[in-house]
DNA sequence: GGGAAACTTTGATCTGGATCAAAGCGCGGT
DNA sequence: ACCGCGCTTTGATCCAGATCAAAGTTTCCC
């Protein structure tokens, strides 16, 4: 709020940065301005489309990268075709692997994107020496963590309807909040991702929407919008 | 190997900790002999039954622990009683969640097992004035991690004959390896808590480790006991 | 060392979600 | 504005795995 005070902090930091989405966010957020304007100097913004492939299945990539805007999906796919989305991943996350070059998953844009891409070498060689992102990026690790084993619960033991109403409650709760019970966002995943996501086919992910709207938990407008008139509501058939 | 190093090495650090499993693991392995020194008087090495909770789901736990021999599951409980394992550790795994008292699962010895239980706080003195061990356990969190997306792609999308597979080859890796090709090893968990890990029933996974037995891919000894002649075969299994 | 409880296997049947099939709907391109 | 393709919904049928039921093993407690 105070212009002279925030000048005094932003003095020096790249342009790029003093508006941008992941600027307090868990890389950019702990570093010196220092280091922040030796890390602009090195990083690109890229726009991206929905679908376009960040870091590929099984290759070695040098880079990491920050999401500015959009959502992205982290997948993994088996030789046959099947396919499993593993995590979703908003603005500011960091995306990348610290410590092994190889990615096990795929990275994919599921709406049109903004990131901002890091040279891996600097990212690493900060990392060794800034106790600080390595903290903040351990405490990221352990959020994705929590999110991933809370997921297993819903691939293990919920039902198809439950599933459903899990996404839609993931989604909601990364969407801008919005009245006190109320909320409406817009799905970033096609019905094929969402049953990628929930391990179900197209048309139950479908049934089971249907099934949400004429219960009135949900209004559906436009296939990817939809409106939640009381979270609560939706929060109880999910059963945990 | 060589007595008087390893005299050197060792001088001053305590008795229990010379022969200790986790003494080379995720925290006294990268731990000033001062610190595990220090470590060592603060810790208290306890012996726990199968079955014993070590963490309680919702609960606040002012202790780590590490593993030191057995195996240890890591649990989530619906209010209805479904139950997911999203999780197994194994010597000499760390086992609590830095940076968040209240625990989202509960963790209970799957074996009779060794564990060393650590003061919450000292530890977390030592993580944030000991960049090597924040660094140690950022990445045990990410191997966890990656371990638990390899996880979902089995709950979301394989089939339960692949399931028990998955998770015949997950012991069996964890287990000492063997002869090149040929594994035996006894299951720590009861086809109960297979069920619970793979998301299926107590039939069903009887009536697959039955079809792997039947098509000479296992061999079942004692229920408990396990011989796989073949991995290269059981992993034929798993589908990817 | 006997007996009971707990765990595991096996069998019969049922069902939630998959698969197969065919319309709706909406959007982008010409 | 129209056409065509891709996405979504809806319907009919099927089947992998759940549920219900019962018998066989093992462990371990007295």
């Amino acid at each position: 709020m105070d212009v002279a005070h925030s000048g005094v902090l932003e003095v020096g930091i790249p342009v790029a940065c003093r508006s941008c989405q992941a600027r307090h966010g868990v890389v950019c957020g702990v570093l010196s301005s220092g280091q922040l304007k030796d890390l602009g100097r090195h990083s690109l913004r890229r726009k991206v489309d929905a679908g376009c492939e960040i870091i590929a299945q099984g290759s070695e990539s040098s880079f990491y990268s920050n999401i500015m805007r959009g959502v992205v999906k982290l997948c993994k796919v088996m030789p046959d075709g099947r396919q499993q989305i593993v995590g979703l991943q908003f603005a500011p996350d960091f995306v990348g692997r610290p410590y092994v070059r190889e990615s096990t998953l795929s990275a994919e844009a599921a709406t049109d994107a903004e990131i901002c891409v890091f040279p891996r070498n600097l990212i690493d060689r900060m990392i060794s020496e800034t106790p600080e992102l390595q903290r903040s990026l351990h405490d990221q690790a352990l959020k994705e963590l929590d999110a991933a084993r809370e997921w297993m619960l819903t691939l293990g033991r919920r039902t198809a309807e439950e599933k459903v109403a899990s996404l839609l409650d993931l989604i909601a709760t990364h969407a801008e909040p919005q009245t006190a019970t109320s909320t409406a966002f817009d799905l970033p995943l096609s019905r094929a991702e969402i049953a990628d996501f929930l391990g179900l086919t197209i048309e139950t992910v479908s049934r089971q929407m249907t099934r949400l709207r004429k219960s009135r938990i949900i209004r559906i407008e436009n296939f990817r919008h939809i409106v939640v008139p009381d979270m609560d509501e939706l929060e109880r058939m999910i059963g945990a």
